[in-house]
DNA sequence: CTACGAGTTAAAGTGCGCTTTAAGTCAAGG
DNA sequence: CCTTGACTTAAAGCGCACTTTAACTCGTAG
């Protein structure tokens, strides 16, 4: 397997040297071993730095995701605190579909409103009532 | 109409003083009239409020928040900018809901999977990618 | 030998949406 | 008159996910 220096791990990634230093600091990835000073990776590290980039773009806190890969890499206890982080997650993830769809309908009633002030408009006020309602 | 100090203004709308001092400044609440160096508020700014809400837990910035409103409360340019920021904020929000959408499925998918890495996963990877490509 | 480019570190900086702090002003009540 | 409590200000602090900076260590090429 090529051995890749953090240069050419940040172009394949699509991210910055710093990034990745950080992300070492973070304990998201494995201090990679070393030729004079310098970090050499495998290959292999691209999975995983998929994995974080698909958890952080996802809206996981850096601690989330570091209990992400661990509830992964480790046995059993921390498969056990994945879950209950992963139930949690779930719920967040749906208040935050609910505040993009509320935010979708914000502004597509806007778009309509011919009111001089929007905080007038009843029919505005009406639907995110509504929707506020339906989410809370 | 009654005369609503600071304090009550931030009780009745859930917020706290120094928030709504904070909204003030960044243009998006009215510098109200003082009562001997203190804001007096009408029962009317409990409108507005809620619209700020309303725009910043949808995701909106602060920036953004305050075109929103302007947009509104003024008459024609800025209902033009207004209309442009709503549109790219549209997109946005897809992206953000398309995000939401792919979170939930790391999420269930990670469930299933019994592997001992995540990132060996191959039905793991495959549906995450399948997502990702569906978005981007 | 020298210069270059890529890597190294610790520490400080950034932007956002507030909060906290420190030091002061003011009206009402005892 | 003095205290209390709600208000005032400017400025600093916070948490997050990084980035930037400054000073350095290497291996390689000319």
């Amino acid at each position: 397997m090529r051995e890749l220096s953090i240069g050419e791990v940040a172009r394949e990634a699509g991210l910055s040297t710093s990034a990745l230093r950080y992300y070492e600091r973070a304990g998201l990835l494995p201090a990679p071993p070393r030729k004079s000073r310098q970090r050499r990776y495998s290959e292999a590290i691209l999975g995983r730095i998929y994995l974080i980039r698909l958890a952080l773009e996802a809206g996981f806190t850096i601690g989330e995701t570091r209990l992400f890969l661990s509830g992964f890499s480790e046995q059993t206890p921390p498969a056990a605190r994945w879950r209950a982080l992963a139930a949690r997650k779930l719920e967040e993830v749906n208040a935050l579909m609910d505040r993009a769809q509320r935010m979708k309908l914000l502004l597509e009633t806007s778009f309509q409103c011919r009111c001089p002030r929007l905080e007038d408009c009843e029919q505005f006020l009406r639907s995110a009532k509504r929707r506020q309602a339906a989410s809370c």
